[in-house]
DNA sequence: TGAAATATTTAGGTATGCCTAAGTTCTGGC
DNA sequence: GCCAGAACTTAGGCATACCTAAATATTTCA
């Protein structure tokens, strides 16, 4: 409503749907920032691929233009859109360390909120949230949080994380991060004390269930992780 | 997008805009809830009437209706309207007490923020700033906070607060709550040290510029206030 | 009371962003 | 190289919520 006033707070061009599909594009993407197709994103997004299309058209014409589009073969981020990506995972992730951190949310349900309210908050809810939080470069789930100017905090640049599934047994590691889309796994992970930073050690893999057992910390017990639950948890070998 | 999902962590129904409309009406209306004309809520909310007459049909045959809404003779919060409005002004104003207080905005700038964030937050997050803030009764310009039950902190039960502009020179009274709509007047009250709960003496009302001269607290000093400004300060005579 | 001024409603249009259904293009296995 | 099925695009719609312009109702006041 309102005309054509800008919605949010006075930031740059951009609708909550925009935002969407430019987070979308970025996560899909991964590092690599390969083209991805328009049924990824629609799945991603939960609608058809036929609105895709239609939008990744508008994001492709914008001014600056927003992603760059070769119909049939998928979308890429264009530079603008690639920081308007970032601005956007950066409130995100900070949102969730904020609700977890000072409002003491459980970390399970800090995704849901925060992917709502990161369409809404302005530059200067996020630069006093960050500095109240002490500009933290890593979220709850140990994901990193983009710096203002878009940069990644590094990680150890030794090696890039590697799925828990992908361990042989009798290796150790940390863990690096875990994904945070599924609150029921977050639950879990919480009650057998896996979160960033702890050292797990892959036992064995069983062989009928396909699921891990894996040593949490130095504690005696073994803790049974399945295939999906291994694969959300990123781990760095030290 | 995402089809009819509802769009607030799960709260009743309506859309922003239909939040707005309902919270319009209830600060028209006032305490006496008179019935509202299309026009008025159409400069409030900064639209042309005839939007507000179509909403209002819309508003009036939702189920259960939100408002009782007679053509040509204005309109009225019903139950389940005034229910919700009372949650929408709830939400802002903990919003512009939790931005006030923990992340020390400035008070001129707490409205503009709550404004947009009210729409979107969740219960649960409504419940932890409440909780982090000690379940406060009033926001950082005065205004009353409704309860999660939707009653309103009495305020003293005697006089109902008046503007400034109606005392009497050589009248003291104490500031109950000033207007929170204008940045440039809450800067420049800050800058005289008149807020909520301050003692003002009227002096005198000069007149050509018909501006009041007031002395704060027990200074010595008079402060010259507009008769805009005047009327948006609230007092309580003791 | 009746006409002018004001308030309100109706009718028709715009933009966003989703949908379904019906093509079209691409790709991988033979 | 061809063709089936998957991926993608086009075309046509719908809902929301705003707009302008034109018509109608209400109020005011001479």
């Amino acid at each position: 409503m309102r005309d054509a006033k800008e919605p949010h707070g006075g930031r740059s061009p951009g609708s909550e749907a925009t935002d969407d599909y430019l987070k979308a594009i970025f996560e899909i993407g991964g590092r690599e920032e390969r083209m991805v197709g328009s049924k990824e994103i629609a799945s991603h997004l939960e609608i058809t691929a036929a609105s895709v299309t239609n939008m990744l058209q508008k994001l492709a014409a914008a001014q600056p233009p927003l992603v760059v589009y070769q119909k049939h073969h998928g979308v890429n981020l264009s530079r603008a859109g690639k920081k308007r990506a970032l601005e956007i995972v950066r409130h995100h992730r900070l949102i969730e360390t904020f609700l977890a951190q000072v409002l003491g949310y459980p970390w399970d349900e800090v995704h849901q909120e925060a992917e709502r309210l990161e369409h809404f908050i302005s530059e200067r809810f996020e630069e006093r949230i960050a500095a109240k939080l002490g500009h933290p470069e890593f979220d709850p789930h140990g994901h990193a949080i983009p710096a203002l100017d878009g940069s990644l905090p590094g990680g150890a640049p030794g090696r890039a994380p590697q799925a828990l599934s992908q361990l042989k047994p009798g290796q150790t590691a940390r863990v690096a991060s875990v994904s945070d889309k599924d609150p029921d796994m977050l639950r879990h992970l919480a009650a057998e004390g896996i979160r960033p930073g702890i050292r797990l050690t892959l036992s064995e893999r069983l062989p009928f269930s396909g699921s891990f057992q894996v040593r949490v910390g130095k504690s005696e017990k073994l803790c049974s992780l399945s295939e999906p639950l291994a694969s959300a948890i990123l781990v760095a070998t030290k």
